[in-house]
RNA sequence: UGCGGGGUGGAGCAGCCUGGUAGCUCGUCGGGCUCAUAACCCGAAGGUCGCUGGUUCAAAUCCAGCCCCCGCUACCA
C-alpha cells in the first residue's frame, strides 16, 4: 500500500513569457515530485497555466488574435520551457480546457446552493458594487489607493466610475472556521511565519468578496442555473485556484484518489480527517464532503505557491472548498521570491532572466541545483550571474564532479576499471587515513537518514547540504591516503582497493540522493559507476551506505566524462 | 497605520523554533599534493552576531523596547 502524494504549483497566468522565477517554483515542486517518486509513493504531480481575464482578451486583442489562439502560443512557451528544465509533471492543465470550465460551473452551483456557516444566509448573494475601476489594473480602487489629484498611482489615469451588478462569496463568515483549522493543524500553512501571517488577516476580519465580473467575456460563463447570471463570468481567481480539483477529476468521484489519502497513505505532515469538515459542509446535504469515499480519509494535496498568492490559496480558497463541502488541501507551502540586488524580478523593471537561456550556459541539472540549494527553501534568495556561476563550479565542478573524475581515473588507472573486492578498513596504514575513512562513513550514514528527512520537510536546500558533506570527506579522504603512492607498493593491494571503494560507494550514494533535483546527472554519473537499474529507483536500504558489499564488486566501469564543466564568467553577462 | 520578513568577519548567506566551542561559499595570506575539471587537502588573518535592557550559571539563539531595510495592507494575477 504506497503512500500517495499529490503535489500542485501555482498555475501561471500567461500574460509573459516564464521567467526564472516560475521555473524555480517548477524546480522546486518537480525535486519534491520526484523525491516521492524515488523512494515509491504513488505521486501525481500537476501545474499548468491560468488563461482567463480582461488582461489576458486585452492582449490577445493587441496583436489582433482570438483570445483562445493567443494562449494557446502562450501555453506552449511553458510546456516548452518545462520540458527542457526537466520538469516532469503527471498533467498540465490549462484553465481554458472545457472540463476544467465544467468544474468551475459545478463549483458555482454548490456556492449556490450553499449556506454560510454563521448566519445560514446565501453563500453566493447578487449585490450591486460601485466603485472606481481602474481599467489599465482590472480593479476597482479605493480613495486611499489614488493621487491627490484622484488618479490610479499606476496608470495615471482617473478611473471610471461603475456601478454594476455582482455575485459575492460570504468569505465574511469564514473566519471563525478557518482560524479553528488553523489553530487544530499548525502543518496547514508553512513554513511558520506565513501561517503567524494569515493567522493575523483573517482576525483582522473577512470582507465578502466578489467572484463574478459582468463584463469580462473571456471567461467561464457562470451556469444558467443561477439567476440573473446571464453575462457574468467567473473571477479569475476562483476560476483558477479550481484547477487542483479539477485536473484530477472534480466533480467526479475519482477526484478523491489524489485528493484524499488513507491515513497510512498520506504524503506529509499536516493531514485533516475529511470528517472534521462534516460540521462545515455548506451543502446542507449530508455526506457531500465525502463524495467517492465509503470510509473517513485524510486531506492529502499539497499547494507550493508564491508568498505573493498566499492569501488566496491561504483564505479564499479553503473558504470556497468548505462552502463546497469540499475537505481542504493537506499543506499550503509558501515559498519566497528570487531576488536581483533586493528587487523583485519583473518585467516592468527589466530584469527577467529566461531560465531555458541560462541553462543553456550551465546544463539544466546544474541551473536546478542551484536553484534549490543555494536558496532556503521557503526564504527569498538572491541571483547573480556571478553567485550562480561560483555555486556551480563550487558543489558541481570542484566538489562532486572532479571527485568523480580522479576516483574513475584512479580505477582505470591502478585495476584496469575492474571495481576490486576488497574491502578492509583496519588495512590503511595510516592513523590520520584511517581516521578519515572512518569519517566519511560517518558522514554518509548521517547523511542517508538526513537527506530523506529533509526532503521530506520540504528543507530542500539542508538536503542537499546533508548530501554534499560525505564529498567533502572523500576528497579529504584521497588526500590522506594518497593512493598515487601505495599503488607503488604491491603489498598495498588491499589498502588502494578499499580507497577506491570507500569513494565509488560515495560516489553512488551521490547519484541516489541528488537525483530528485539533478535527474540527467544522477544517471550519467550512475552509468558510468556501471551501477545496476536506475538510480530513479534507488530507494530503502539502497539509499544508505554499503560499504564494502561484495555485490558490487569486480565490475567495468565506464569511460570517465566530464560531468560538471566549469562554468566561465561572461563579461557581457555579468553585468545582470 | 497594521502585519510579516531581514539586519551575523570584505561580499553573499546558514545557525535562532529544541540557549552552552559562531558554520558555509567566495575573497585575502601561507603551506601541501599531483589521482583529478589550474581542480583537491591543511593552516592563518578577519566577527562586541543592528542598538539597549531583562531572564539565566550561560543568549546570535528566549523576553521587552528602540533604530534601519524590504514585502504585504485584501478582489491585476
Amino acid at each position: 500500500m504506497p503512500t500517495r502524494f499529490y503535489i500542485t504549483t501555482a498555475i501561471d497566468y500567461v500574460n509573459g513569457k516564464p521567467h526564472i522565477g516560475h521555473a524555480y517554483e517548477k524546480v522546486l515542486a518537480d525535486s519534491i515530485a520526484r523525491f516521492h517518486r524515488q523512494k515509491g509513493d504513488a505521486t501525481f504531480f500537476l501545474t499548468g497555466t491560468d488563461e482567463h481575464g480582461q488582461k489576458i482578451a486585452q492582449a490577445a486583442a493587441a496583436v489582433k488574435q482570438d483570445p483562445q489562439a493567443f494562449v494557446d502560443a502562450m501555453a506552449s512557451h511553458f510546456t516548452a520551457t518545462w520540458k527542457a528544465l526537466a520538469i516532469s509533471h503527471d498533467k498540465f492543465i490549462r484553465t481554458s480546457d472545457h472540463r476544467h470550465a465544467l468544474a468551475v460551473q459545478e463549483l458555482f452551483r454548490r456556492l449556490w446552493d450553499a449556506r454560510s456557516p454563521k448566519t445560514g444566509e446565501p453563500v453566493l448573494f447578487e449585490d450591486v458594487y460601485e466603485g472606481q475601476y481602474c481599467e489599465g489594473c482590472e480593479a476597482f480602487k479605493q480613495e486611499k489607493d489614488l493621487d491627490d489629484q484622484g488618479r490610479c498611482p499606476i496608470h495615471n489615469t482617473v478611473p471610471k466610475k461603475i456601478r454594476e451588478s455582482n455575485f459575492f462569496f460570504r468569505l465574511s463568515e469564514y473566519d471563525e472556521a478557518l482560524l479553528k483549522h488553523l489553530e487544530a493543524h499548525p502543518e496547514f500553512i508553512q513554513p511558520d511565519y506565513r501561517r503567524n501571517e494569515v493567522m493575523n488577516v483573517i482576525r483582522e476580519g473577512l470582507q465578502d468578496v466578489s467572484v463574478t465580473r459582468p463584463n469580462v467575456p473571456w471567461g467561464v460563463p457562470l451556469p444558467d442555473e443561477i439567476p440573473d447570471s446571464d453575462g457574468h463570468t467567473v473571477y479569475v481567481w476562483a476560476d483558477a485556484l479550481l484547477n487542483y480539483l479539477s485536473a484530477i477529476g472534480w466533480p467526479e468521484r475519482k477526484y478523491s484518489l489524489w485528493w484524499l489519502a488513507k491515513e497510512a497513505e498520506v504524503g506529509g505532515p499536516g493531514a485533516a480527517r475529511q470528517d472534521e469538515f462534516q460540521h462545515l459542509d455548506g451543502q446542507g446535504r449530508p455526506g457531500a464532503a465525502w463524495a467517492g469515499t465509503n470510509q473517513p480519509q485524510s486531506t492529502n494535496a499539497l499547494h507550493l505557491i508564491g508568498k505573493d498568492i498566499s492569501r488566496f490559496h491561504c483564505v479564499l480558497w479553503p473558504a470556497l472548498l468548505l462552502a463546497a463541502g469540499v475537505p481542504l488541501p493537506r499543506q499550503v507551502y509558501v515559498h519566497g521570491f528570487i531576488t536581483m540586488k533586493g528587487v523583485k524580478l519583473s518585467k516592468s523593471l527589466g530584469n527577467v532572466i529566461d531560465p531555458v537561456e541560462l541553462s543553456n550556459l550551465s546544463g539544466v541539472d546544474a541551473l536546478r541545483f542551484y536553484l534549490v540549494h543555494s536558496i532556503p527553501t521557503g526564504r527569498d534568495g538572491e541571483f547573480t550571474y556571478e553567485q550562480f556561476v561560483e555555486h556551480c563550479n563550487t558543489f558541481l565542478a570542484n566538489d562532486l564532479g572532479n571527485l568523480a573524475s580522479r576516483t574513475l581515473a584512479m580505477v582505470h588507472k591502478f585495476f584496469e576499471g575492474r571495481v576490486p573486492a576488497e574491502w578492509d578498513p583496519k588495512s590503511l596504514r595510516d592513523d590520520e587515513a584511517r581516521a578519515a575513512l572512518e569519517a566519511l562513513v560517518l558522514a554518509a550514514t548521517e547523511a542517508a537518514a538526513e537527506v530523506p528527512k529533509a526532503f521530506a520537510e520540504l528543507r530542500l536546500h539542508e538536503a542537499l547540504d546533508a548530501a554534499w558533506k560525505p564529498v567533502v570527506r572523500a576528497n579529504e579522504l584521497i588526500e590522506r591516503v594518497k593512493p598515487w603512492v601505495v599503488a607503488k607498493d604491491p603489498e598495498r593491494r588491499a589498502e588502494l582497493a578499499t580507497t577506491m571503494n570507500a569513494l565509488l560507494e560515495t560516489l553512488r550514494l551521490l547519484a541516489a540522493w541528488s537525483w530528485p533535483v539533478m535527474p540527467g546527472k544522477s544517471e550519467q554519473l550512475w552509468t558510468m559507476l556501471a551501477l545496476p537499474g536506475k538510480a530513479a529507483e534507488v530507494r530503502g536500504e539502497h539509499a544508505a551506505p554499503r560499504f564494502g558489499d561484495p555485490a558490487f564488486a569486480d565490475r567495468a566501469l565506464g569511460e570517465p566524462a566530464i560531468l560538471f564543466p566549469r562554468l566561465e564568467l561572461k563579461a557581457d553577462t555579468a553585468a545582470g
